[in-house]
DNA sequence: AAATAGTATTGACCTATATCAATCAAACCA
DNA sequence: TGGTTTGATTGATATAGGTCAATACTATTT
């Protein structure tokens, strides 16, 4: 259950069996099935959720029903809503699965406690955080500075594997633009 | 010259006089003038930033010479191209002085270091990658789902102190849309 | 296998915002 | 202090990308 977990944990840290043992402790496997929600709108995110297997998206849902995704996880990435999660305010988000998908979930309070007891825990988030931010700043650049079929050949350039797994319809909301307007690059771009 | 820094540091974490002390021996105090650069595009990033006083921005600018803000940073803030700082690998981004700067930098070996000889700072990183992640999502989103005017109108309401302080053309770039639409945008809110 | 729902493509048209250019206002500095 | 650079406003025009609608394609369900 927690191959992937440690797998990801140990590219960044060191950390012993012991430590792991500790870890584990503090988390819950838990199975979603496609479609189905891990958060809605209005709820508090609870838990992050480390993807084992499988793949979670993130999004909003602005007044017209317009959904803007904000994330995809897949094996080996987290997901929550991270702002709800630790502010312990409602979240604006939704979660939910769009494959059948394997999680491993821990609490607010578990994840502080983590971290006070497994300082390389603290560590590990530090750093993943860190590399967090970097991504972030990166499609915020591209948001603001490129064209539509900039940011697309970006994506496919840095990111072919969330082209791959990824409805078109749903990456085209993750760069902001209009299905059509994806598929018109496409076809511009093949011929 | 550590005032603005410590009572920073105290709003997210308990830190010791000792740990202070010991903290203070990682920064070097610089001073920087208005338009001087910190950091020039191919040149590594070498320290974080922490401004005391003053003024700071990151840019990116693009084959077309256009410049795209990315951060600004006043008193109580940090500054840095994270990714470079991180990574030691040549800047994208400028980073210059708005006004006259009171800064104290550290190294990244100094950074590394201090974050193993004093967890404590450990933990204030690691919550401060969280908050810098959670407003870099809030102003993603705003890029992808708002209009211009919403951005604009999102702005004034979140951070109004940005607006305050900072001239209209850098503004504009940092919500992504033209000087000309940012001053049609306020002609059009204040009639 | 048919029916249904979801996803992608294409065309016609429209609108928000960019671009270009001129003027105006303010800030800097020699 | 007047001249020069820098920033803001306004107008005219262009365009990237959005919207709406029809059709085609692909999965999923029964």
């Amino acid at each position: 259950m927690f191959e992937v977990f440690f797998s990801q944990v140990k590219d960044k840290v060191l950390i012993s069996e012991q430590e792991q043992n500790l870890v584990k402790t503090f988390f819950s496997p838990k199975k979603i099935r496609k479609k189905q929600y891990l958060l809605q709108e209005g709820d508090v995110c609870k838990h992050l959720a480390f993807v084992e297997k499988g793949l979670l998206r993130s999004y909003s849902v602005d007044e017209k029903g317009t959904e803007h995704m904000i994330h995809f996880a897949w094996e080996g990435w987290w997901m929550a809503d991270i702002l709800s999660f630790l502010s312990v305010e409602p979240s604006t988000y939704f979660i939910d699965a769009i494959e059948e998908s394997e999680l491993l979930l821990i609490s607010f309070q578990g994840f502080e406690e983590m971290l006070l007891k497994v300082p390389v825990m603290e560590r590990y988030f530090r750093i993943l955080f860190q590399n967090n931010i970097i991504s972030k700043e990166r499609r915020l650049i591209q948001s603001l500075a490129y064209s539509a079929e900039e940011k697309y050949l970006h994506l496919l350039a840095n990111n072919p594997k969330l082209v791959q797994k990824i409805p078109q319809n749903l990456i085209a909301s993750y760069l902001g633009i209009t299905p059509e307007t994806l598929s018109r690059i496409k076809r511009k771009i093949t011929q």
